[in-house]
DNA sequence: AGTGCCGGGAG
DNA sequence: CTCCCGGCACT
């Protein structure tokens, strides 16, 4: 995980380049030598660098020449004939040509970028960023124009300071532009990433790094919300909503209380996962930051409503008056709209953005369902399906079966359940949580057995299936989930033991039968 | 006793 | 996941 979002950061800005290039080269160190050594240990210890590493490599097609060609440097020219060692007086990137002050003659000719030869090859501590950015780099040199009035004098100086003139060169960035400010905040982000894959550095390089950006860290946080946000929840959607999702489902709505304040009150992921591995350490600073910046907000999913509300409680009482209506059924009204809304993220002094947010994180919505789901999981899936669909009017059996149900053969419907149950109810629950979702699958095996029947009742008097289905589940509940047993003809019965191959596969497995369905 | 099928185990 | 079966509820 780390490795992929550093590698997105990566690719998106060079701020890796950034970070590492002041603390490790900035001490006027020679950069050629000192890089280079020093990168395989680093590309070691943190990914942002090793995306640093590709990123040089690739712009060193294009910018191989120029994009080192620091005043100062050392290079070497064709002069006369013959290569000539050189000092990079002015590099002009408009025109490409470099002014180079030839060491041997003691004057000053141009050529062009392409042909002045590094005297070294150099690992462009940050020219990466000057590539991406043209500002960049015309700032990297906006005081060359005036040095270069005084060519003789600025080479003199440039050749005594030549090693550090790169760095010196490369780490100048004084001025706040737009690209400065996204680097910095791109680098907090992935200091802090990197760093937090080793626990121990953790919390001291940490605050270091972030203090001068924490500002605009915090911004990143916010930003990169969705990003990171929509990133994290939704690994975090996977793994919790893997672990959740494993641990039985009845748990969670005991202990949904807990659940629901832990994720609400208190976004950090840390208290869950700290045994985990990298994933999840490095989820710990993106809640904790976010916290304090991003509060939460409702937003109702009501097709063309969008209202936006902050309280979990006004969300609710807006989508059961405004759209669910205060019906009689008060019970199923009150599961009902926490389907209507979803929970995001927002900046404080922004107002919510719909389209970003509007993926609510699946971890944070599920314990809101869970929550308010009592063990009642009838009304769950056609309460859902209502709203999608128009209701149909036979009444509170049509409701519900969702229609997919009805699609399923008899025969081969035992062995479609499985897939069938599950894509349909994530299809319902649109932006409902799989853990949400997945936990209402148990209960619904209930369900499945009265659509099925109702597939087959489709051929039979309809009085029947009413009154099965209606009745169906109420009697089920005091006798266990033991299903009334069937009039119709069963597969053993028909075909008999000695046919037993005869039988629908159900049958073979002593599983309710699915081809002769009361 | 016969039947239907849930729950759960084995592979 | 498929396949199987113990064991229970019901007839």
């Amino acid at each position: 995980m780390a490795s992929v979002l550093s590698r997105r950061l990566g690719k998106r800005s060079l701020l890796g380049a950034r970070i590492s290039a002041p603390p490790l080269l900035g001490d006027g160190v020679l950069v050629t030598t000192q890089v280079s050594s020093l990168q395989p240990e680093l590309s070691k210890a943190s990914s942002p660098l090793a995306s640093y590493e590709e990123q040089a490599e690739e712009s060193t097609n294009q910018n191989q020449n120029w994009l080192a060609l620091q005043p100062g440097q050392k290079v070497y020219v064709f002069y006369n004939g013959q290569e000539n060692a050189g000092l990079v007086d002015h590099h002009d990137p408009m025109s490409n040509e470099v002014k180079v002050l030839l060491l041997e003659h003691g004057f000053h000719i141009c050529r062009k970028a392409k042909e002045v030869r590094l005297a070294e090859v150099q690992i462009p501590p940050l020219p990466a960023l000057e590539m991406d950015h043209a500002t960049p780099t015309t700032m990297g040199y906006s005081t060359v124009p005036v040095a270069m009035e005084q060519c003789p004098t600025t080479a003199p100086i440039a050749t005594a300071s030549a090693p550090r003139s790169v760095s010196r060169n490369i780490d100048v960035p004084k001025r706040k532009s737009d690209a400065a400010v996204d680097m910095d905040e791109m680098m907090a982000a992935m200091v802090l990433t990197s760093l937090s894959c080793s626990p121990v550095v953790q919390s001291p390089p940490n605050s270091d790094t972030s203090i001068p950006v924490s500002q605009a860290a915090c911004d990143v946080w916010k930003e990169s919300g969705d990003m990171s946000d929509g990133g994290s929840s939704t690994t975090s959607g996977h793994w919790s909503g893997g672990s959740g999702i494993s641990t039985p489902s009845p748990p969670h709505s005991e202990a949904s209380p807990k659940y629901t304040s832990e994720a609400f009150s208190s976004p950090r992921a840390d208290d869950g996962f700290e045994t985990d591995s990298d994933p999840f350490v490095f989820e710990e600073p993106a809640p904790r930051k976010r916290k304090n910046s991003v509060k939460v907000m409702y937003k109702c999913l009501w097709p063309s409503c969008g209202k936006v509300l902050r309280s979990i409680v006004g969300i609710k009482r807006h989508v059961k008056t405004q759209h669910l209506g205060d019906g009689a059924n008060s019970d199923q009204r009150k599961r009902e709209e926490d389907f209507y809304y979803t929970e995001m993220q927002v900046k404080e002094e922004a107002p919510p953005e719909p389209t970003g947010t509007v993926a609510s994180p699946p971890s944070e919505s599920s314990p809101i369902i869970i929550q308010q789901a009592p063990p009642k999981p009838e009304t769950l899936v056609p309460e859902q399906a209502t709203p999608l669909e128009p209701p149909l009017a036979s009444s509170a059996l049509s409701q519900s079966a969702p229609s997919s149900f009805w699609h399923i053969q008899a025969d081969h419907a035992y062995q479609a359940l499985p897939s069938i149950q599950i894509p349909v109810s994530p299809h319902i629950f649109t932006s409902i949580s799989w853990a949400a979702a997945t936990s209402t699958i148990p209960t619904l095996s209930p369900v499945r057995s009265r659509s099925l029947s109702f597939s087959e009742q489709q051929q039979q008097p309809p009085p029947i299936l009413k009154s099965h289905l209606i009745v169906a589940s109420p009697p089920r509940a005091p006798s266990g989930t033991r299903k009334v047993r069937g009039e119709a003809k069963k597969c053993r019965k028909v075909y008999g033991i000695e046919h037993r191959d005869q039988w629908c596969t159900a049958c073979r497995w002593k599983k309710a039968c699915q081809r002769f369905l009361d």
